[in-house]
RNA sequence: GGUCUCGUAGUAUAGCGGUUAGUACAUCGGGUUUUCAUCCCGACAAUGCGGGUUCGACUCCCGCCGAGAUCACCA
């Protein structure tokens, strides 16, 4: 089969956590199958239409690296891609089903639907429009709405991830085709182009699973075979039951974008959150997840969004990223993430900070707080020094000394290298008599005045000497 | 209220009639010459409840309970 999917959102506003994954999915499975992937933006509804919002549509798309073949910029075969450009198709379509008398003109003010709504609602019984279908119709024409004439039966359907699906007739009733403005409604206007735009596979999430058979009537109505349904779960908000919108603070994609999460992390995460392969397997490339992607492992119950997984995943990723493809390759993906100051130092430098504290990194913003005193000198904290757990039992003459010894050691080192450094810290705990925690923790505040730093000798290594040495005498004079 | 869906540790999941119910995140403890992190080791922790079917149920069936979705001229 050709397989072709589609991701059709709505442009109101950017895409969040919650409601990506209904265009990761289709993405994969085309992507698997040798099939096309479109993009469609369903702007049927004006008052929602938010200015820009497609525009961060597709930002998202590409910034996960999910290309469409088919949609806005790239264009295709079967365009125009914008809803609100296709308005001339669904009337054609439209026409079709009042001619076969399965669509009518709905004259009925909204106050009078209003009126039979309260009046079910009152009786304890469930509101279907078709039981106060007008007797009498008017022609079609712009300013009415059209609505679906339903014949009300049994449905009995497959979606690929919720199994075997049946309903009786009292779920089907009289939607809206056409609004009074003329545009569709989301109901009819997708199934018009999922046709004739040739989609094979609806993901979409699980709250359409309630509308299928309604769908299913105008698919059979119109004479048309539908495509496979496939149900996304929804993912949950990190407190409650309900699912992850924009409400519950559902940040958007791009959000954790500008924080300095990696595509990759965020790809990996999304897709594990409500599918696996049935291995162990946690870490997965694009490529791999295309490879093994399959829609009967989707989950079938919603998963909650937790946000700690996610970025222990990125910090999987960052490593991966050095480890596998080397500084060079994680430093390009640095860009902005540094702190102001760094700009000053050469890339060089800034890559050999990189390279040692790449592996304390959750994110990539981190880099702004973490690496400060590479670039800058560092604020003169003693309270941090004496209050320090390991040197507070020290009085303020032992440090100075310590710190004097220290300085007198370092400068002997001829080469400045970090096996060099190494030897001769060593040499200095065997001659002061101190432990490691005392001697380095020392050292590493006088030269960072921070609460964390990679390796003492690789700080100072890549420091220089001049700098730590320095910075060391700086606070040896002001104990 | 009608209809539909879901229900394994705090979280994400594995399991597909017989297992000491596995893994990961989180939490707690320990190790790797300081710190934070990485890495390694360990601990804690789960089959919603009740009936069946069966020699044997997390697994199959029924009921209950709980949670969610939907019932718009929104998608």
């Amino acid at each position: 089969m050709n397989v072709i999917t589609r991701f059709a959102p709505s442009p109101t506003g950017y895409i969040h956590i919650g409601n990506v994954r209904s265009a990761i999915y289709p993405y994969l499975f085309a992507r698997q199958n040798d099939g096309k992937m479109i993009l469609r933006i369903e702007d049927t509804d004006r008052e929602r239409y938010v200015e820009g919002a497609t525009d961060l549509i597709e930002d998202t798309l590409k910034w996960l690296g999910l290309d469409w073949d088919e949609g806005p910029i790239v264009g295709g075969d079967h365009g125009p891609y914008f809803q609100s450009e296709r308005l001339e198709i669904y009337h054609r379509w439209a026409r079709k089903l009042i001619e076969s008398g399965r669509a009518y003109a709905d004259p009925t003010p909204a106050e009078k639907i209003d009126e039979y709504r309260r009046e079910c609602t009152e009786k304890k019984v469930p509101f279907l429009y078709r039981n106060f279908r007008p007797t009498e119709t008017p022609e079609w024409e712009p300013g009415i709405p059209l609505r679906f004439k339903a014949e009300p039966k049994d449905y009995n359907w497959t979606d690929a991830v919720m199994g075997d699906m049946h309903t009786g007739p009292e779920v089907l009733d009289d939607i809206i085709l056409i609004k009074k403005d003329g545009y569709p409604t989301y109901n009819f206007a997708h199934i018009v182009d999922d046709a004739e735009m040739g989609v094979t596979h609806i993901m979409r999430g699980v709250e359409y699973l309630s509308s299928t058979p309604n769908y299913l009537a105008i698919y059979e109505a119109l004479g048309l075979e539908h495509p496979v349904f496939v149900s996304l779960p929804h993912i949950l908000a990190p407190t409650g039951n309900k699912k992850l919108g924009k409400r519950d603070g559902a940040k958007s994609v791009t959000e954790y974008r500008d924080d300095g999460v990696l595509p990759e992390a965020m790809l990996n995460y999304l897709v594990s959150l409500g599918w696996n392969d049935g291995t162990e397997q946690e870490i997965y490339t694009k490529e791999e997840l295309i490879d093994k992607f399959s829609l009967d492992k989707i989950q079938t119950s919603g998963a909650r969004y937790d946000e700690t997984k996610l970025y222990w995943m990125n910090g999987q990723w960052i490593r991966r990223i050095f480890d596998e493809q080397g500084c060079s390759a994680l430093y390009d993906r640095t860009e902005g993430f540094w702190p102001e100051v760094a700009m000053n130092s050469s890339e060089d430098y800034r890559k050999k900070v990189l390279a040692i504290i790449y592996d304390r990194l959750k994110v990539l913003a981190d880099l702004r707080e973490m690496t400060r005193y590479f670039f800058e000198e560092p604020k003169l904290d003693l309270d941090m020094l004496v209050n320090n757990k390991f040197l507070k039992k020290m009085s303020e003459s032992e440090l100075e000394s310590l710190l004097k010894a220290t300085v007198a050691k370092l400068t002997a080192v001829s080469d400045w290298t970090a096996d060099n450094l190494q030897n001769a810290l060593n040499e200095l705990l065997a001659e002061t008599d101190k432990k490691p925690a005392e001697l380095f923790s020392l050292i590493r505040i006088a030269v960072s005045f921070a609460p964390f730093s990679p390796a003492l000798n690789l700080t100072l290594e890549v420091l220089g000497r001049e700098t730590s040495l320095a910075r060391l005498n700086t606070v040896a004079r002001s104990i």
